[in-house]
DNA sequence: CTACAAATTTAGACTCACCTAAAAAAATGT
DNA sequence: ACATTTTTTTAGGTGAGTCTAAATTTGTAG
């Protein structure tokens, strides 16, 4: 049985990978993990023995499968946790993340499928995240941050940042929830903001809020 | 905040001190928490610090006021948790004890108000045990075990004891559910044992499942 | 009142997950 | 090619919560 602790990185390691593409830094890990490269040395010497990632000194960790088969369990069980927040209980979007966190690590398979179930099961959370399987498969989404699509072009929102609970506040003032169209109407070399219409509505977007904001190709 | 491990201390000290009437021993709290009387004095010290509880050498541990307020919290959130799993998503009541020794140490006041809201302020869980409401207030129930029963009296069920998932299970087969009202047809001397009348079905009881049935006086 | 038994505490050690500081390796710039 | 910076690892240590074994206190029976 895994530790709460070992959930995490496996979790981070799976994100900052790509879903398991490229090696993950040790810096960058500690970073994700808010510890240091330290502690993150010895944690990946022990998921590595236990052979959830693979580890090669001074290059990085990959994640192995049975690791990914972790990683996508914690982050069903987050997804889900996170669906229920705010279609059952009547949840913000900004609220969730936090409580997900801990929710995740409740260790019931009995649980998280009935959840599942009570739900309809659902394929994406609220803020457009795709939600795996019990089987651990995930439908990746064609999709591009915000800031990379040319002046003119128009797009549809897939899912946003849901982390940060005052960026989530931000974006559902402006309406910019999945599954809205947006059109960019101008960007600013200078400083990286944009100009974009949402429904109508104009609005003027840094260059980080637009970096947090997931679009289709 | 409290560890997991502290809040789990303070929720035995206060169920076996019926509710902070009495003094609980080492020796109790090493049984009931499946640890060792040593460990139990190391952690005994730490709440005495903290004033949770007050700790006399060779004596024994009471707990103050605010270490009654944590342990109701965690007793309100296992409650209401049981109660959503069994009414919302349909577990059996033998089920949901053990994830909801898991679910009582998610922090979020928002959280356990909204299940509470959500499940239309519950006074009872499955198992007929009641809930402490947002601000620690516990409805004390009359009752005693059904063992403390002469021959011949009628009784209603008030609760069993839910930790026992076979228990349950046997429980639920001969309809021992709280409300039900019940006889105490005949009692064995020797054994303890006792046959009982449950709408008008005969059973033979052990003493030791008469001693977890409780009912009211 | 004393001897033994039972309960409890202390002493010392372990694992987990973390830390700081120092050493070592890899990357970078001239 | 070499010195400097950056990244990573190693070494040694901490606190939480647990353990075993030994010492101490308390309870009990003759
Ligand atoms: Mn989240
Ligand atoms: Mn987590
Ligand atoms: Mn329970
Ligand atoms: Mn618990």
């Amino acid at each position: 049985m895994l530790s709460l602790a070992e959930e995490n990185y496996l979790k981070s390691i799976y994100h900052l990978s790509d879903a398991g593409e490229k090696a993950v830094l040790t810096n960058e890990l500690a970073e994700a993990l808010n510890t240091k490269a330290a502690s993150v040395t010895d944690m990946v010497k022990k998921l590595s023995t236990k052979e959830f990632i693979s580890y090669e000194k001074y290059y990085g960790v990959k994640i192995t499968n049975k690791g990914k088969s972790v990683a996508l369990a914690v982050i069903r069980k987050h997804r889900l946790w996170e669906t229920f927040l705010v279609q059952t209980l009547g949840f913000k979007w900004d609220e969730v993340h936090e409580v997900a966190e801990q929710l995740e690590h409740i260790k019931s398979t009995l649980l998280i499928e009935k959840i599942d179930e009570f739900l309809g099961y659902p394929q994406v959370d609220p803020h457009g995240d795709p939600i795996p399987n019990a089987q651990g498969k995930i439908k990746k989404l064609e999709k591009t941050a915000l800031k990379n699509l040319a002046t003119g072009s128009e797009s549809t929102i897939v899912a946003v940042k849901d982390s940060d609970s005052n960026l989530l506040k931000y974006l559902e003032k402006i309406g910019a929830k999945p599954g809205k169209k947006l059109t960019v109407i101008s960007k600013e070399e200078y400083d990286g903001s944009l100009q974009v219409a949402i429904e109508s509505q104009h609005y003027f977007i840094s260059k980080e809020v637009s970096e947090n904001i997931l679009v289709t190709l």
